[in-house]
DNA sequence: CTCAAGTGTAAGTATCCACTTACGTCTTGC
DNA sequence: GCAAGACGTAAGTGGATACTTACACTTGAG
């Protein structure tokens, strides 16, 4: 992506190898935290090793973020498959799973790493990218979900739709609040999981408009 | 509150009289970010003469925690007070103001200071407890004004409330989550303050099943 | 006055950490 | 076989930073 045709060398190789390593050990430990004598201990490698694949630590991080982003692009791009089909049922399973996903892979972690030493543009830059895709992708597909016959539901303006829900950019924004919250949430102890999970799918189904659930009807 | 009758030294109140600038640093320099140094010269200090005030620099972070925790509970229950006559008019009025006065104290900057920094217990326990009577406290006031008139809007496990809202406890986790990934979104510039507070005053409505603000209905 | 405790100023110290240099040993193309 | 570069190991270096020590000056009670 940088110069013509990237060479894939030996050293791309390790770098992908090497950066699933990193961002567990930037999750586990905090930007702060990971030094970069912890990061060449969890790569089993010395400091030396990893300054001959990224000239920084920063830089390290950086391919951090660029490695989530690709993660979870990927899961959430299989989603959007099964949302062609049945979008109401890929919006819910989004809601069901998020807060499991995210605590798996640290990612908020290494949000909040970045957030707080992002006085550096570059990991700002990256972060908000990451978000607004994220946004991006979840209004589409609440846009498909929310409108299962009738062609517009949000009317331009239309806030107070139909019995309940804001608009998908709304409602994309509310997601990923919860979604944030959540983690802060776990980090703390601040409520059990399954709390946790009704934020999602009670509170976030109500604000997307989608019909619960309703599985065998008692 | 520590021996019989705490006796308000001039350390006290020299202490008291530095917090407020403190907590200032800290917001705006993040916790590592504020150096000894740079906390002794926003105090006109050196550094020697706030060791000699606090142990450490993590007392001095607790004692910002404390400051900013009397300072939110202070003007929460100013809203207690308007919420005993007039819940709802309260309860929207936090809605719309959470965020603007969030973003003032820098309260969110330290918060994420703090969860970054939070290997440490006593942080961890501070923040958590920080939160838990946030929630305690919006929830409560939610149940006031969610229930304007019948008895008992949530029926043990009324989950579908009528026409909308969650329960209190649940409403109150989420307007917290709004609140706190809004600052997220302020310091990533991810989106304007406009939706900001319609993700409050909307979102948070719907939610919490608040009248819609209905003011001189066009 | 005087002694002790507080206050202000300045110079350390010890530690940690991102990043570097030096150097010996493999691999590999020719 | 051999030069050149990649790889492995170890020991720095410079700078930042939490925290300390030393010391002179004020103040106020006895």
């Amino acid at each position: 992506m940088s110069d013509t045709r990237t060479p894939a060398t030996a050293a791309d190789a390790r770098r992908a190898e090497l950066v699933p390593t990193l961002a567990r050990a930037f999750a586990d430990l905090g930007y702060a935290g990971a030094t970069t004598a912890a990061l060449a201990r969890a790569c089993k490698l010395r400091e030396n090793q990893l300054y001959r694949l990224w000239p920084s630590k920063k830089a390290m991080f950086l391919a951090t973020l660029d490695y989530l982003y690709e993660m979870e692009t990927r899961w959430w791009r299989d989603r959007l498959a099964e949302a062609e089909h049945d979008p109401a049922a890929a919006a819910r399973a989004i809601l069901d799973e998020e807060g499991r996903r995210r605590g798996e892979t640290g990612l908020h972690r290494i949000i909040f790493a970045g957030l707080h030493e992002a006085d550096d543009p570059d990991v700002r830059h990256a972060m908000a990218q990451m978000y607004q895709r994220f946004h991006k992708f979840i209004a589409h597909v609440l846009r498909r979900s929310q409108t299962p016959g009738s062609t517009a539901t949000a009317s331009g303006h239309g806030v107070e739709n139909s019995g309940g829900g804001v608009t998908p950019h709304l409602g994309a924004w509310a997601l990923i609040a919860f979604a944030t919250f959540s983690n802060i949430a776990r980090e703390l102890d601040l409520f059990p999981v399954s709390t946790q999970r009704r934020l999602m799918a009670e509170a976030g189904g109500l604000l997307t408009n989608l019909p619960p659930k309703n599985k065998t009807k008692k």
